[in-house]
DNA sequence: GATTAATTTGTAATCATTATAAATTAATTA
DNA sequence: TAATTAATTTATAATGATTACAAATTAATC
């Protein structure tokens, strides 16, 4: 699916909530199509919405997230480093997807397929808890630097 | 476990890492293990270490807190509402439990049974990812809030 | 006991985020 | 259309969590 009809399902979305697609909005949102494989920070969000926008304030790329993540059109997620990261939701995904992220290197790699189906079965019957999204990472080591440990290893 | 050998296996963890536990880093520890089921923030952790060792400062607290975590005596997590949480790893636990957390009332109810072998397989296998550890958190109802909406519903 | 190293304290600085007030823009009404 | 009202944005101040720093204290070593 393209950026366009992407973007139009947003401002569906938005107009469905009564807000509208201001040009602040639209250019932020743009900014997180044009970035979808990334975790950017609300300030990165605001230096590159600056470059098509650069009249746009930090407390509207701020206010405009918080829009977003109230839609559930981003989540907010944080991976320990301080700050908040905004993620687009997959389209159409009814949850949300699963990150890896290396200790090494930093990378974070996105695993699309829901491998929860089973567990959460468990933990909606064995704790009574009626399940409605999750949040899940693995911590460990990327393909990329298993090979450069490997290497190095065999260097000495 | 009591409280008296946990302290004394941290105790040992500290020394082998060559760092000592000293007054302020027990009462610290004191502080985590009383409250093993909670998720304290740091300024919550100093104030109940203020009532053992008053004379203790915050700046201690945080760096007792960086070192626990280092060591993982202790995990940093973070449940989006805008602070760093603690919470001690169970006794003996290789993988960190999991958490539910209810978007109604906000409690987080604890899942001490490794739910994630086979997911972790599949991670390993399919992504090529050397899983170290994880993170999981299920967003939803805890028991009690479906209770308390279901009487809403009847009582209308 | 003197010297050196480790730790703690109180506080200042930093950084992310939120709040506020004035200005701008859009929508509604007369 | 012009006036009024509501929504949004901007720039900036305030807040709150965390980290950095210098002086003081405590422990370890000589
Ligand atoms: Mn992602
Ligand atoms: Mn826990
Ligand atoms: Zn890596
Ligand atoms: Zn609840």
């Amino acid at each position: 699916m393209n950026i366009e009809s992407m973007l139009n399902k947003i401002r569906k979305q938005l107009h469905e909530a009564s807000y509208k697609l201001t040009p602040q909005r639209e250019a932020t949102v743009l900014v997180l199509l044009e970035n979808e494989k990334d975790h950017l920070s609300a300030e990165e969000i605001y230096m590159l919405v600056k470059q098509k926008s650069p009249e746009i304030g930090l407390a509207t790329v701020y206010r405009t997230l918080e829009m977003l993540t109230d839609l559930k059109v981003v989540d907010k997620l944080s991976f320990n480093d301080g700050l908040a990261r905004y993620d687009l939701r997959k389209e159409g995904a009814k949850h949300f997807h699963h990150h890896l992220l290396c200790l090494e290197c930093g990378s974070i790699e996105e695993v699309e397929e829901d491998l929860l189906l089973d567990v959460e079965e468990i933990v909606e019957q064995r704790y009574l808890f009626l399940v409605k999204d999750h949040r899940l990472t693995f911590h460990g080591v990327c393909n990329a630097c298993q090979q450069k440990l490997k290497n190095n290893q065999n260097a000495q």
